[in-house]
DNA sequence: ACATTTGCCTAACGGTGTTAAACAATTTAA
DNA sequence: TTAAATTGTTTAACACCGTTAGGCAAATGT
């Protein structure tokens, strides 16, 4: 019964559309004012519905995490294959996830809890931003023959930098955006050196 | 009629004593499972007394923020007058930061957004801590007659710094506690050197 | 003593996430 | 083809949320 593939593609689809729907919510009203009926009411179904398709709201929260790992480790890898060179790689791909944060915003804050509280349970698509950055700080620093434990610390001052800033903008503090930017760029310029 | 000094200063402790069970239930549970029935129930009335000494729910957070940014406050000064010497001066008082953000987390989080979403408005404590270290930032530099631009502008890379390695430590990043100091001191270090 | 204010509570409204039960439609079996 | 079983969807409900309105009872003022 090829009907079979037929209900099994829709049933893929509605799926796709509560996920839609909820992201759609977050970017028009924010994450506070997401809830299940609203979900339901964009994909024309009832509330119990969902549930069909997600054990809980926490788990379309979640799944939309993964959706914004997988993104940025797409924007990561893309900003990386514009160089040979890694030091130039890892600027760009710090300046590739500072775009991320604001293009996709919303996603970057259920990503990253900034401003709700997003799902705890990590997925393992967390790692590889991660791994993605330490191999390129590896590579910067490969002279010195750094420890793991060194890069992972490099990794997190980096990260620590990157995303205090994309919080403080996210909340709001009265900066505008040239100075953000040269911010940013002083700030990767100057741990990029000092690694070197 | 003394009577009604009395009945004032009950009123007065019963207004302390929501903000006190406020803030022991997010200790206790976090802010997400914070209620106003929750409240009322350990200050051992009903919810709607509550809205007699506050007039909704985030009026409560946004005075235990205020609170928080005293107290935040308060011990950057006492940091500052550890020593004479500015530099030193702005070292520890990002240490005192840092260890604020720890010792009292869920203020930190309700103060900054952290994993929840925190009042909008802001107060005009919100920007004693900036002034402090403005202050201390103009006097390290002032060998080089900083613009306030200038000034404003490292002082928020020095936020981002910090305010993201909190948030990363926060959030759960699996690095040791003997990894984040050394991460911290370098970056506050690094920063400083860098203005001298 | 009565009138008024005060303190506090119960009940309710509209909202939330979530579950159970009922109904309708479709597929399967006889 | 008709009866049975399965599937899709909805309605109703539960327990909770923030918040407001109304009423009761005690304390206060006259």
């Amino acid at each position: 019964m090829a009907s079979k593939d037929r209900i099994l593609r829709q049933k893929e689809e509605t799926r796709k559309n509560i996920l839609d729907a909820a992201y759609t919510i977050a970017k028009e009203e924010g994450w506070q004012s997401l809830s299940m009926r609203k979900i339901a009411d964009k994909i024309e179904y009832t509330a119990p519905i969902i549930y069909e398709y997600f054990s809980n709201k926490d788990a379309i929260l979640q799944e939309l995490t993964l959706k914004g790992f997988i993104s940025l480790t797409k924007d990561l890898e893309k900003a990386k294959s514009l160089s040979e060179d890694p030091a130039e790689q890892l600027e760009k791909m710090w300046m590739a996830y500072w775009d991320f944060a604001f293009s996709d915003k919303e996603l970057y804050q259920v990503m990253y809890g900034v401003q709700m509280n997003c799902c705890s349970g990590r997925c393992s698509a967390t790692e590889n931003p991660y791994n993605l950055f330490t191999g390129v700080i590896a590579e910067v620093m490969k002279s010195q023959n750094p420890s793991k434990e060194v890069i992972k610390q490099k990794y997190f001052t980096f990260f620590s930098v990157i995303h205090g800033l994309v919080s403080v903008n996210m909340i709001g503090n009265g900066l505008s955006t040239i100075t953000n930017d040269q911010i940013l760029k002083d700030a990767i310029g100057g741990i990029i050196k000092s690694i070197q």
